[in-house]
DNA sequence: CACCCTCGAGTTCA
DNA sequence: CTCGAGGGTG
């Protein structure tokens, strides 16, 4: 056991060697030479070895390179982070007021606040120190960006006071100020680099930089100092780009506004739970504001309407949330939003500009798409000059000619959107865009996949180049099997090189094959023999190493089999487990998996019947790509054997998430009742399945049942049993 | 068969 | 973010 004076020893140290790095990021003169820097952190290392117990996360040495968090891992959210519905005018605000008054019998008090325009994010707090810092991601899952969160002063290592709760989660919004973002943007042009678009982009870049990694060059470049003056040069310059993304950090702000999951803690109202964050050091919004009456909601949103530009952070809208928790739940989700809070967005800026041209791009399934080719204008924080328009159709619905000036706004603030013609503009020189009957890469005749789909394909899609393209590029994405250095630029040299034919050769690449292609060699430096690979090539070809163990699901969303992204390749792979066995199913054995019908199933098995696909998959099986998941030992699972059937809404799951906490546990989801139905569970608004269930017998269990089944297994779950089943 | 929800696909700019 | 389309429910 540690004594008192090494528990001591251990807390001096610890702020020693933060303060120490504090300072050596801040550019200050540190008062510790490099030498007796290493010496603390050696003790306290050493200290740690022998008193295991004191190495708490936060030590130093638990997040100095990235050893408890690794940055951008994915970090599951204890609580989902839902989204907010929106309401775009004052007759949807009316309407939400309406569904809440008939919800609760009366309009409860309202907490407004301003919706900041920044990034979510969830940190998590145990026993008041800081564990994660995630984005939001989509919601369930989130990046780890934990190790960037101790340069963020906004984000406390450590919460303060007397009553801090055993588990905290809490959820905020990341921000620059507007002035910061302006000063930022201006010390970025003195040194010569393009200025930023607008405070939420650099706010996400800045938070997703990878300090980790500088941390790592410079560590390196120091210990290889032997090079004389040009490793000088090297270092000074990692040190001032190292200086400069700790001072981006430095400068973000957070914002406290929501709880997710806590213990230890009892607030009843939403206001409530802000004070109490605002106790612990966590920096609440001083404009919240909570209203009783409709009129005094609209006149928050009236005055900040108006005052938009006033605040000292750029805001998208106003957040009203049902104040008290208790009513919070008793209004409860849907699947994506709770019901008892709304966004209020203020009207997105419009702008006009020329439409010069509709053109034409092709997918990756061959879909042909539209898009408006635009004279570039500034909307919404950045340059626009391209928007999808998505099909014919819609072209002639939104009513567009070539030629004409357009009204163009971002949708969501994001992505461009072109709402239609400036009719006064005309002057009769605008002409109809014509959709091509002939795919513009390849020349093979454009025709819709059955009769009646409103979009059009090209049917060439072994050897349509742009479709090889687009599928190469898409093997890929972050979606499929995430491989960095293989972007669209890398995508093209492989093809047009003639290094691979299509998708099926990615993982049959070698050093010698690329290094007969120009886009991925360069000239020899000094000490070398003949052209090098490049970087890029280097990390392509390590990461296509990497991406060979993915999940199975992974390497099907990859293929590039219609109707299959990521959720359906899950289903698919949790029922099947292999490539071979759903090569093999019949239609109606994938039509049986639920989630997926008739069309998806007709998709797959066409997919298999195809002798080139084929080969692609036996090409990546010859370049060892991961074409079974790991048989979890099935029988030692809680639910093994079991078959369980899931009906009606289930609150805190989804379908899918309800679906997945059984199949993790080794059981069996079915879509229909069936005497060999072990359990049916049945949520909120249950159908005609619980009838079927009563005429067979199967027992039928509500949520608790369905909690008891996940923590104990079918036979805590059959305590549950309803009346009457 | 009409409805709601979820998924797929394409997409914009840094 | 948007549209289109598939799947499941009542």
């Amino acid at each position: 056991m540690s004594t008192d004076v090494e528990r001591e020893r251990w807390a001096e140290l610890v702020d020693l060697v933060n303060s120490a790095r504090a300072e050596y990021y801040q550019k200050d003169a540190p008062r510790l030479s490099d030498a007796e820097y290493d010496a603390l952190y050696a003790e306290l290392v050493e200290l740690e070895r022998r008193h295991p117990e004191l190495a708490g996360g936060e030590s130093p040495t638990q997040t100095v390179g990235g050893a408890r968090s690794e940055m951008f891992e994915p970090v599951e959210h204890l609580q989902r982070m839902y989204s907010l519905d929106n309401a775009f005018d004052p007759t949807e605000l009316d309407a939400w007021f309406e569904r809440v008054r008939a919800g609760l019998g009366e309009f409860p008090p309202m907490l407004c606040e301003l919706k900041i325009d920044g990034l979510a994010v969830d940190a998590v707090y145990r026993d008041g120190a800081l564990v994660t810092l995630a984005t939001r991601g989509d919601g369930r899952v989130g990046e780890d960006v934990t190790y960037n969160a101790r340069f963020i002063p906004g984000v406390p290592q450590r919460l303060k006071g007397d009553d801090v709760p055993a588990l905290l989660e809490v959820r905020g919004e990341i921000y620059f100020t507007v002035a910061d973002f302006e000063r930022i943007n201006s010390e970025q042009l003195d040194i010569g680099l393009p200025a930023f678009a607008n405070p939420r982009n650099t706010a996400a870049g800045s938070l997703r930089q990878r300090i980790d990694r500088r941390e790592e060059d410079l560590a390196a470049a120091r210990a290889d100092a032997r090079g004389g003056a040009r490793a000088e040069g090297r270092i000074t310059r990692l040190e001032a780009e190292l200086a400069r993304a700790v001072s981006r950090l430095a400068n973000l702000r957070l914002t406290v506004h929501g709880v997710g999951a806590v213990e230890g803690a009892l607030v009843s109202t939403q206001s409530g739970a802000y004070e109490l964050m605002g106790r612990l050091g966590l920096p609440i919004s001083d404009r919240a504001r909570a209203h009783s009456t409709p009129d005094d909601v609209r006149a928050f949103i009236d005055h900040y309407g108006e005052h938009r530009h006033d605040v000292e952070h750029e805001i998208d809208g106003v957040v009203v949330k049902v104040d008290d928790l208790e009513r919070q739940r008793a209004l409860g989700e849907t699947s994506r939003a709770p019901r008892w809070a709304i966004a209020y967005k203020y009207p997105p800026e419009v702008v006009r500009t020329r439409l010069l041209d509709i053109a034409v791009n092709v997918g990756r399934t061959g879909r042909v798409t539209p898009f408006a080719v635009m004279e570039p204008v500034k909307v919404a924080g950045s340059t626009v000059a391209m928007a999808t328009l998505h099909n014919a159709h819609e072209v002639v619905r939104k009513g567009v000619l070539i030629g004409d000036v357009v009204f163009l706004r971002k949708a969501g603030d994001v992505i461009p959107e072109v709402l239609g013609p400036v009719l006064d503009e005309r002057d009769g020189t605008e002409r109809a865009f014509v959709m091509p009957t002939a795919c513009p890469e390849c020349g093979t005749g454009l025709r819709p996949e059955k009769e009646g789909d409103k979009d059009l394909r090209c049917p060439n899609s072994r050897s349509c180049p742009a479709q090889v393209r687009e599928r190469v590029f898409h093997v890929a994405s972050r979606a499929a099997l995430d491989i960095e250095g293989l972007g669209a630029k890398a995508a093209v040299a492989l093809l047009e090189g003639g290094v691979i034919e299509d998708e099926g050769d990615l993982f049959l690449l070698t050093p010698e094959l690329l290094s007969s292609c120009e886009f991925f060699t360069r000239e020899p430096a000094r000490g070398e023999e003949g052209r090098q690979l490049t970087e890029n090539a280097r990390t392509m070809l390590a990461n296509l190493e990497a991406a060979k163990d993915r999940p199975l699901w992974r390497v099907l969303v990859a293929l590039s089999i219609r109707h299959v992204g990521g959720p359906t390749a899950m289903d698919l792979a949790r029922a099947f487990g292999s490539m071979d066995a759903i090569a093999a199913a019949s239609i109606d054995e994938l039509a049986a998996v639920d989630g997926i019908g008739g069309t998806i199933a007709e998709a797959v098995h066409d997919w298999f019947a195809e002798d080139w696909h084929r080969d692609v998959v036996d090409k990546w099986r010859m370049g060892d790509v991961r074409m079974a998941d790991e048989a979890a030992d099935a029988a030692d699972l809680p639910l093994a054997g079991a078959t369980i059937v899931i009906t009606g809404s289930l609150e805190g799951f989804t379908r899918d998430s309800a679906a997945a906490e059984v199949t993790d546990r080794g059981g069996k989801v079915a879509s229909s009742v069936s005497k060999k139905t072990t359990l049916v569970v049945a949520g909120e608004n249950a159908g005609s399945k619980l009838d079927k269930a009563r005429d067979l017998g199967v027992p039928v269990v509500g949520l608790a049942g369905f909690v008891a089944l996940l923590s104990g297994g079918v036979d805590a779950a059959l305590s549950h049993v309803r009346e009457g089943a």
